[in-house]
DNA sequence: CGACTTATGTGACAACGTCACCGAACGGCG
DNA sequence: CGCCGTTCGGTGACGTTGTCACATAAGTCG
């Protein structure tokens, strides 16, 4: 299976990397809620992910949770693991939020690609800085936006069509690093403007351009 | 000058390759206050600190301020620019908070060692990766950490053995991303503990104790 | 049907951020 | 020196968010 056209910035590779990366990665499928990575379990190999979605996490010590970001195929198509490669305690972990399909480059091939071709270099190094830079704007975001318009983003980013976004409150406060009963509130306030339908366990969107409009008048 | 064994990583390199890096790249001194990279001027060449500190921090739309993270000679001896190397679109600059002394590496030259030495790819690598790991905790900080002992930590933090901090209220908000006013009141608080003694622009840490405790209780 | 477990609701309160001011301290400069 | 503009710090009122201690409701499994 030829899956390097689905990864922006690699199809730029000499036709005989391409090659060479096609015949020694392997195709790896995992299943949704696996943990990819974690404290404990470093990864081995850089994944590059096909389909599916990751996320990544933070645990503190007194047991609170956070979502980083978000790995997902097609659009973004970056690395996850290569990032651990070199760093050993993580507190972060990855897990599979869907069925995961994966390329996975042993870390053998790894290095003799990043030393021959310059553009994996720049493909690596690229995604480094994405991921950094991302970093940063979510640590704008947690300083300084408000909580309704971060749940708002929150709820259309997690959207995938259906418009019913299935996780409970709690979950909903690990994606912003905020506290249960804040988002209790927040989702009731967006219910009586019309904005959604509550039920446990799950959010309907129904407004979305009222969930938008949120964002954009601040 | 020899100055590759003041960064930790790099003495593991040949021999060979320590002569070219030391033949190629050349000293840079800047003066305090001035910009290193920034959105506008992105930096042409891999910077490694030897001395001094670059502050890095990022300016949100609305002009709000806050320090991402510092990089200090010696310790961390980190790159700074590397990161940009790839992506464009950084709205954080970095800046010489004290004077810098520090060794510029050529891209050309940058790019033969990480394509010739696993040994300074290992060391590129864990750069990024520690300051991935760096951003999380400061993450998780933002998130979670109540701001009085993000306060006592930083003013800790700042301390270069003086014990006393020049610093406006102004700038310790942009340090921990909140307002100039909650800086005040903690700091008036501070200092009716005995902890500090405050004056115009500055900050005197008197015990340092009592700082350090305010952290360990939570 | 209970007995548990998990999800959500709620009110009181504490912590933090925002706003609209104020006066004090500083830095020229005539 | 006194005047004036600027920066810095102080303050009270108030809105938002986080915390705590519960209560209630909805699923689950025997």
């Amino acid at each position: 299976m030829n899956w390097i056209e689905q990864i922006s910035g690699l199809s730029e590779l000499p036709e005989e990397l391409q090659k060479r990366l096609l015949g020694q990665s392997k195709i790896v499928k995992l299943r949704e809620g696996e943990v990819i990575f974690g404290p404990g379990n470093p990864p081995e190999s850089l994944l590059l992910l096909l389909d599916g979605t990751i996320r990544v996490q933070h645990l503190s010590a007194e047991g609170r949770e956070i979502v980083l970001f978000r790995v997902s195929g097609g659009d973004s198509c970056i690395l996850t693991t290569a990032c651990l490669l070199a760093y050993e305690d993580y507190a972060a972990e990855g897990l599979a939020e869907t069925d995961i399909e994966a390329v996975a480059i042993p870390r053998a091939i790894f290095e003799e690609l990043v030393s021959t071709s310059k553009e994996f270099r720049r493909f690596m190094f690229r995604a480094y800085s994405k991921r950094i830079a991302d970093l940063f704007l979510t640590i704008e975001e947690i300083a300084f936006q408000r909580i309704d318009v971060r749940l708002a983003q929150r709820l259309l980013d997690m959207d995938r069509g259906s418009h019913v976004i299935k996780a409970t409150h709690a979950q909903l406060a690990a994606e912003l690093g905020t506290a249960r009963e804040v988002i209790t509130r927040q989702l009731r306030e967006f219910q009586r403007r019309s904005w959604v339908r509550v039920g446990r366990g799950s959010v309907e969107l129904i407004d979305l351009d009222g969930l938008k409009a949120l964002g954009e008048a601040a």
